[in-house]
DNA sequence: GTTGTTTCATTGTC
DNA sequence: CGACAATGAAACAA
């Protein structure tokens, strides 16, 4: 009864994929299309190119419109897979920090409410969406990527498996341009032959009639919804997304598919995943659960890719359930933290019979001098006198410039040359937020062997940007004995002030304008401690973090925190996270430049 | 805790 | 160019 959807009778010719940035003919009659050179570029935000772009248009509209012309990116080189891996990140860095500092200005703005309307409790603020109101301010900033093309394929800089809290990141980055809607599509009216194209889909299973075996969905279209019930009312019809995903397998143009989950214990109640390129293989129309005609789509995973991000979820969450079962083979130990830490650490490998890890005694705090703990006599290692809970006026907020380090739900907030935690010379109880990483690691990390890295760590939780990893142990020494220990030739040691500034990009808001939002806004600013000269020997002592790998584009970075002695040249190296790391995948550290952290290297110069 | 309602931001269409 | 419908998720009220 329902009509098999016909292809249109003339077949695109030419149609080859270009190595950079390809203009997609959608029509046979327009042979001559040329890759523009200059569009890779175009796709990195550019600010000034940004800016001159904005002044052509300053009145007709708040901010530039989406592009419409479609391109494909890709055979990138290291270098440049490196780039727009920064580049997303340092967008999704300025969301997540941008999102927290809301929380906190809004946070203090209701104390300052609640304390102007003492006796009349009924005022109240406004309900907020911050993740909504981010994605505006970035908007406006002109932080939002790929907004001038239209990728189709893989977006640069976002990998299989990334994974995501919010919807509207996927706007910011442009991997699903609309906030709701889950076909995005080329309209028809921007189209060169005036017919929509589909060019990515979320799989919610928001809809009766999908289904989903992984590599291959049946995608439902949208439209024929009741606004409130949510139930099907009328046939869908094809227009719009629906008509996008027919043209696209028409004219064999790949989707992105994310897949959105329910998410317990994150950010967000949900979370989204980014699981590589699918085709549209075949469009009917049917009846659905509901009795109304719906449009399905089959979706087939292209060949080629990375495992997809959702397996992965699904395989770390087995693990965690039960290790045995989802992996018979491979632990050599079931913690080689032998209960130093709070939750197991796993030591796995399924490659060789290589388990050196276990020979090491686990260090799960860096062990200091004794004479770093003794009072300096200027008074630094008094500690706050606050009573349960710590407010601003704690003096262990104070000397981070007024704030504490981290929110509510112990995120790091913005990184710091140093910060203070309260510690034991403080009265505040061990309840207070100001205490996150003495309370040492909460994920279950797994040290693995790799054939690339030999050894790596990976953890079977899903982590959240900017949240505590774990310490970088071991047996702390001072310039004099390091150069004794390094005299014998053999350098195994570690020096923490090569791990670089990688914390002046956590929390940065430098590139937003935040005086229209916030007028009072004053942006914080640092103080600066000298360079840390201790070396540390992990040859005899180590804990995980020593098994974590050098990258240039490292998901882990160094914060130097002080809790329990007052001594800014001994300061503590904790790891947090620079980006959110789905469970599996290998954390990576910038030990500074590649290979010379195991070079010697005289540290009293 | 559950359920229904409203609201948020953006795009595309009319 | 302006109005408006469509869309997912979360805050909120019941």
């Amino acid at each position: 009864m329902f009509p098999k959807l016909e292809p249109l009778d003339e077949k695109p010719e030419n149609c080859q994929t270009p190595n950079i940035v390809p203009t997609i003919c959608l029509s046979d009659d327009d042979d001559d299309e040329v890759a523009n050179p200059d569009a890779l570029a175009l796709v990195l935000v550019n600010p000034d190119e940004t800016q001159v772009a904005n002044l052509e248009y300053p009145l007709k509209r708040k901010y530039q419109a989406r592009s419409g012309e479609l391109v494909r990116v890709s055979n990138l080189d290291v270098e440049d897979e490196i780039a727009f891996r920064e580049t997303v990140r340092k967008t999704r860095m300025i969301y997540d920090s941008l999102r927290i500092c809301l929380m906190l200005e809004d946070e203090k703005r209701r104390v300052n409410v609640a304390s102007a309307n003492v006796g009349s409790p009924s005022m109240r603020l406004p309900k907020v969406r911050n993740d909504l109101r981010v994605a505006t301010i970035m908007r406006d900033n002109d932080l939002w990527l790929n907004r001038d093309k239209r990728i189709v394929g893989p977006i640069p800089g976002v990998n299989i498996g990334d994974v995501f809290f919010f919807r509207m990141e996927l706007c910011v980055l442009g991997i699903h341009g609309v906030p709701q809607a889950g076909i995005d599509f080329l309209p028809a009216s921007m189209s060169p032959n005036k017919e929509p194209i589909a060019t990515s889909v979320i799989v919610s299973g928001g809809y009766e009639d999908d289904e989903d075996s992984g590599d291959v969905i049946v995608y439902t279209g949208h439209g024929g919804q009741d606004k409130n019930s949510k139930l099907h009312v009328v046939d869908q019809k094809l227009e719009g997304g629906n008509l996008g995903m027919e043209r696209s397998m028409h004219y064999g143009i790949e989707v992105r598919v994310i897949r959105g989950f329910k998410y317990r214990g994150g950010v967000s109640e949900k979370l989204y995943v980014y699981d590589g390129i699918y085709k549209v293989t075949d469009a009917w129309l049917e009846d659905g659960k509901s009795g109304f005609g719906v449009y399905k789509f089959k979706l087939v995973r292209m060949e080629g890719q990375p495992e997809m991000g959702s397996a992965m979820l699904k395989f770390a969450e087995n693990i965690r359930e039960n290790p045995m079962a989802a992996r018979p083979v491979g632990y050599v130990s079931l913690d080689i933290s032998m209960n130093k830490e709070h939750v197991p650490v796993f030591l796995f490998n399924d490659i060789d019979d290589n388990n050196e890890p276990v020979h090491y005694e686990y260090l799960a705090r860096t062990a200091f001098p004794p004479f770093v703990y003794q009072p300096s006599g200027n008074g630094d290692s008094v500690g706050c006198f606050c009573v349960d809970v710590c407010g601003l006026d704690c003096a262990c907020a104070k000397k981070n410039g007024g704030e504490f380090g981290y929110d509510k739900k112990g995120i790091l907030v913005r990184g710091k040359p140093l910060i203070y935690e309260c510690g034991p010379h403080c009265s505040c109880s061990s309840e207070c937020c100001n205490r996150v990483t003495q309370k040492g690691v909460k994920n279950r990390f797994e040290v693995f062997r790799s054939l690339e890295t030999g050894w790596g760590v990976r953890s079977l939780d899903l982590i959240q940007a900017g949240s505590f990893l774990c310490e970088y142990t071991g047996v702390v020494l001072t310039k004099d004995q390091a150069q004794v220990f390094t005299m014998n030739g053999e350098d195994t040691l570690v020096y923490p002030y090569r791990f670089g500034e990688r914390w002046a990009e956590w929390g940065d808001l430098s590139q937003v304008d935040l005086s229209r939002v916030y007028p009072d806004y004053v942006p914080p600013s640092y103080f600066s401690i000298p360079p840390v000269e201790f070396a540390m020997d992990v040859s005899r002592m180590r804990n995980v973090a020593c098994y974590m790998s050098h990258s240039p584009c490292p998901n882990v970075f160094v914060q130097l925190v002080l809790f329990d002695h007052g001594n800014v040249a001994f300061p503590r190296l904790m790891l947090f996270a620079m980006e959110d790391i789905p469970p599996l995948r290998e954390l990576s550290l910038d030990y500074g430049a590649a290979g010379e952290w195991t070079e010697p290297l005289s540290i009293c110069n």
